[in-house]
DNA sequence: TTAAACAATGAATTATTATTCATTTGAGTG
DNA sequence: CACTCAAATGAATAATAATTCATTGTTTAA
């Protein structure tokens, strides 16, 4: 088994990604895969020690990269609510420009339990992210103080998913990105408004 | 196949929810859940089509139930907040309740992709709700006029499956119903508040 | 040119489990 | 007590698919 990320890696991990998302990781065969990257079903063995493995390394390739630009688009927000705006948009954005990701996200990142996996928690620096949104907010006196900011950050983060698994579920026939200033209000102000 | 509840088939849904709970379908086998109801592997297939039907009757079963109680506790509401807050309260309440259905509903019911359910959209029934909620919160004039109330729904719906999730995952070591009314507050004025 | 060394192949192996069904059990009945 | 009939059993079956590995193909470098 390789290490390195060689173009024949690359192009497996994408094939699987493309099969986990349309049949669901159980149903999906490793012949499926194979198939799809165009190579024999042993080579899959030569760059992944398994099929959990595939996926383990699918997450975790996505999650880093997606994590870093929502680092960045974070760094560029001068105060707590444009930080919470970008990441927010940033989250949407990268979603919908991979589908894939965002399905396998959505219903696979919960068979990691039965796993032992090294990423104990996919959401914990997101978490953490909002954390330090939310305490910047506070402090800059443009959030309450008597947040429970545990509450806060799940509401978030459980919300920008339940608007993702919309989309999902929608075939993605609209624009997600859109929804982010809207689902940012609807944080900062709630349903009830002024 | 037998079609009427009999105590047998009770007691096998109940062993096969703790063992979905467990293992998650996928690696829960017919023989663990046999053995946990104290039947024949045979068994099974007289009060049930086959595995996947299993999972199909747990999730009716459950659903049907908790819909119920969840409309008896929005009717219970005179207004669109304390609609809101009772059907919030009890939904936590009834996944406190029974965590192994709490377990499923988070992580199975994405399967239900593969099959071709009946239940088309598990959450519909909870999005019309809330949809009836919304619309008489704005009629009140409690809630704004300029929301768009399909990113709202899924935006309190995301939210509790989120804090859910959270508790889930911490293995229900707290109390789960307590984050009710915290995070209906949120829904209402949101984290920058008045 | 040749022979390591490496990479890829895919048929065969193996393991696992859902499902079946011939047989047994046991309750109810005349 | 026999006799039915429904219910339950669990060993045997069958199908699926992950994984292996002996073989084949392809570079590399001396």
């Amino acid at each position: 088994m390789q290490k390195n990320r060689s173009e024949k890696y690359n192009k497996i991990l994408d094939s699987a990604g493309a099969v986990f998302a349309e049949f669901g990781f159980y149903k999906a065969t490793i012949s499926q895969i194979a198939a799809k990257a165009g190579v024999a079903d042993g080579t899959l063995y030569l760059y992944f020690k398994n099929k959990d493995d595939i996926l383990y390394q699918f997450i975790n390739f996505k999650s880093q990269n997606v994590f870093e630009k929502m680092n960045a688009a974070v760094e560029t927000g001068r105060n707590a609510e444009s930080k919470l705006r970008n990441l927010i948009r940033c989250h949407l954005q990268e979603f919908q420009n991979d589908r894939n990701m965002a399905i396998i996200f959505q219903s696979e990142v919960r068979y990691l339990r039965d796993i032992e996996f090294q990423i104990k928690d996919i959401s914990k620096m997101y978490l953490d992210l909002l954390s330090d949104i939310i305490e910047q907010g506070q402090v800059e006196g443009y959030m309450r103080q008597d947040l429970f900011v545990g509450l806060v950050k799940r509401f978030i983060l459980g919300a920008v998913e339940g608007v993702i698994g919309t989309w999902v579920s929608a075939d993605a026939r609209y624009d997600l990105v859109a929804m982010a200033d809207p689902l940012v209000d609807l944080y900062l102000v709630g349903v009830r408004g002024e």
